[in-house]
DNA sequence: GAGCCTCGAGTTCC
DNA sequence: CTCGAGGCTC
């Protein structure tokens, strides 16, 4: 149905379907994540709207789906699973934060205090990283970082990218470079103009526009954007690319990767100080957008030793600039209530521009962050985004109007209950419980959520709809939704596809993870990792909710991670009634798999070692960091449940005890050689 | 008893 | 991503 064959009637009446269809669409996709049709024909009838408004611009609908922010899906592209996880960094702010940061790795690798660390610097791009995997030197898969684990398959995207190679000579067998694609300041304003002109989206910045163009289905949409590529790192290597972070940049640079022009090596501190002072200063005229200096420790081999912590490796540091600000008025401030009956604040802004985006809510924590600031509806307020994500208000700017302060509610908004702070406490809570409609929600919401059952298709917005129906009052419900199937073909936005399709992602969880249904319960102070400890223990949430009934806060502390206040909090949860019969039909209906410890399984998994006296070749931190690499753990002191100790010179009582209850005891150089094997 | 590290909880925008 | 709290180490 072209545009020319349709009379002006007719199209307003066609932009009206379109309009109600793709938001239709928009739903599905977003809340729902089941799609009814292929991104293909949703692309078909964005393009077909476009079409039409540009011919009929006096036709344009106030509700028009080009005019909705974020109507348009991204396409669903191949997950893909990194070789070696994506990390990512540790942030420091201050010159004070660098020193400290070299301080650190001293302290790790036992250097002593006279002994140079050289660092590189570089500009950190505002772009999004990229994992490039060679094989026989031919590009064989380009993934996102995502979420660092898993990312997304963006090959065909990559190989319309100038600045990567598809073809490398003389390199490694094996060789996964990692870097930022991005786009350059001048062509994302001229991308911009095209975008306008030919009545597309605007993109809010160059990450934006980069990071839309690179996760396309269609590589052509991709050629046809001016991506760019600069070389920060690698991942998977058949062999080693140098001896130092310079040298392996060199290597990749003689390979054909583009590097910042400003990468540097610098002897010192100070050195890598002055550099970023440097930087700083290019920045307004650099090509690109840059958020700060990332800073690597420049050799290879105590990159190794030094390893990572959480996400990051300890071996590297990104020195941010300094957040922009800005400032807006503070038009109401409103109340919400979390699945743990936290009320949270919640600033409603004129919409202003911070960083490349436009802000329209900021958080603001709590009672007591609302005092502090003296904030009131109706104050001009400064805002920035903190680490350039999460906005926040730095000040006040008229506090010192005479106005009321902002009463906090003493009653929970959303069931009238009494909402107090605990003694010492900060957060204020709703006391309803159950009985409060947004915890009840909020609750469901948790259980369903990604990092807990993540079910396919059943989101916040569907949540809301079949609790608003009396379908679900607790997490069983969600497995009996089946005997609403009838009832549910009825309902708008529900075809017999998408109804089946979240029945069947529900029973593809019968038999899921223990840790996260444990999870999923929303107990206080139990999250994924707590669970995961508390199943290591215990084995089934059968025995756990055993353990935890009569006299169970001791059992329950003996777990590593699990001190009084998670102990009393899981005794509190099993104690109520109402949770033991859900727990209970949740099993029933639900039945968990047996719980499988996820670390690898070695001769050394689950050991616990036991580090004393002076060690020489490693400090005491990179000795459990070792212990952890084996899957063992470290404790501090030598008990009936300690496996092995590492005595250094100058060992006394631990030594011992470990003697007196015949624990195994080795040397430093014992050990060194167990890791060195492992 | 103080300081460090890990984990939990809440939240923004796209 | 940040903040605070809980748990552990020294």
């Amino acid at each position: 149905m072209a545009a020319g064959e349709l009379t002006e009637a007719e199209t307003a009446n066609r932009l009206m379907r379109l309009a109600r269809e793709i938001a239709r669409h928009n739903r599905l996709y977003h809340d729902r994540d089941a799609p009814e049709i292929s991104d293909a024909d949703y692309d078909a009838l964005v393009r077909e709207n476009a079409a039409l408004e540009a011919r009929f611009p006096h036709l344009v609908r106030q509700d028009s789906p080009s005019a909705v922010v974020g109507a348009a899906p991204t396409s669903p592209l191949a997950k893909v699973t990194h070789a070696r996880p994506m990390l990512s960094l540790e942030n420091g702010f201050s010159p004070d934060e660098v020193h400290e940061f070299v301080r650190r790795v001293r302290r790790f690798l036992s250097l002593p205090e006279d002994e140079p660390v050289a660092l590189t610097a570089e500009p950190k791009i505002d772009g999004l990283s990229c994992s490039l995997r060679y094989e026989g030197g031919r590009l064989v898969l380009a993934a996102t970082r995502g979420d660092g684990t898993v990312g997304e398959d963006v090959t065909p995207n990559t190989r319309t990218i100038g600045d990567i190679p598809q073809q490398l000579n003389g390199a490694p067998q094996l060789l996964e470079v990692r870097g930022e694609v991005y786009m350059s300041k001048d062509d994302f304003t001229a991308l911009n103009a095209r975008q306008e002109a030919s009545g597309g989206k605007n993109f809010a910045n160059p990450r934006n526009a980069a990071a839309g163009s690179l996760r396309q289905k269609d590589p052509e949409v991709t050629a046809a954007r001016p991506l760019r590529f600069l070389v920060h790192g690698w991942g998977e290597l058949s062999e080693p690319l140098g001896d130092t972070q310079t040298e392996c940049v060199e290597r990749l640079r003689q390979l054909g990767f583009p590097v910042a022009d400003l990468f540097r090596r610098c002897e010192t501190v100070d050195d890598a100080l002055a550099h970023y002072q440097a930087i700083e200063h290019a920045r307004a005229d650099l090509p690109f957008d840059i958020d700060g200096v990332v800073y690597k420790v420049d050799r290879s081999d105590w990159q190794e030793r030094l390893g990572t912590v959480g996400r990051a490796p300890r071996w590297a540091l990104a020195h941010k600039f300094p957040a922009e600000k800005a400032e807006t008025t503070l038009e109401r401030i409103e109340i919400q209530v979390g699945r743990t009956g936290k009320l949270t604040p919640v600033g409603r802004l004129t919409p202003v521009g911070v960083g490349g985006v436009i802000v329209s809510n900021v958080t603001l924590h709590n009672r007591d962050e609302i005092a502090r600031q003296g904030l009131r509806e109706g104050d001009r307020v400064r805002i920035q985004r903190a680490g350039d994500v999460i906005p926040q208000v730095v000040e006040n700017l008229t506090r010192n109007e005479p106005r009321p302060p902002f009463v906090f509610p003493p009653c929970c908004p959303q069931c009238g209950s009494d909402a107090v702070a605990e003694e010492g406490e900060v957060d204020v809570r709703c006391t309803g419980g159950l009985i409060c409609p947004a915890q009840r929600i909020e609750r469901l919401k948790h259980f369903v959520s990604r990092g807990a059952m993540d079910i396919d298709g059943l989101g916040e917005k569907t949540i809301e709809e079949f609790a608003g129906l009396g379908w679900l009052h607790g997490p069983a419900d969600i497995f009996r939704l089946a005997d609403h199937r009838s009832d549910l073909l009825g309902r708008e936005g529900w075809k017999e596809k998408s109804v089946d399709g979240l029945l069947a992602a529900i029973d593809a969880r019968r038999g899921f993870d223990p840790a996260r249904l444990l999870f999923g319960l929303g107990i206080r102070h139990v999250g994924i990792v707590t669970a995961k400890d508390l199943l290591k223990s215990f084995g089934t949430v059968e025995s756990l909710q055993a353990a935890a009934g009569e006299e169970g806060i001791a059992e329950l502390s003996s777990v590593e991670g699990v001190g009084p206040v998670v102990a009393a909090a899981v005794h509190d949860f099993f104690h109520e009634a109402h949770n033991r019969e859900q727990v209970a039909q949740l099993l029933a209906l639900a039945q968990p798999a047996a719980y499988i410890s996820q670390a690898r399984a070695t001769e050394w998994s689950g050991k616990t070692v036991v580090f004393t006296g002076s060690l020489q070749s490693m400090s005491r931190d990179e000795a459990k960091a070792q212990a952890e690499k084996l899957g063992a753990r470290s404790a501090a002191t030598v008990s009936a449940k300690t496996d092995l100790v590492v005595a250094g010179p100058g060992a006394g009582s631990k030594l011992k005890k470990a003697e007196e209850l015949g624990i195994r005891v080795i040397g430093e150089d014992d050990w060194q050689r167990i890791v060195a094997e492992a």
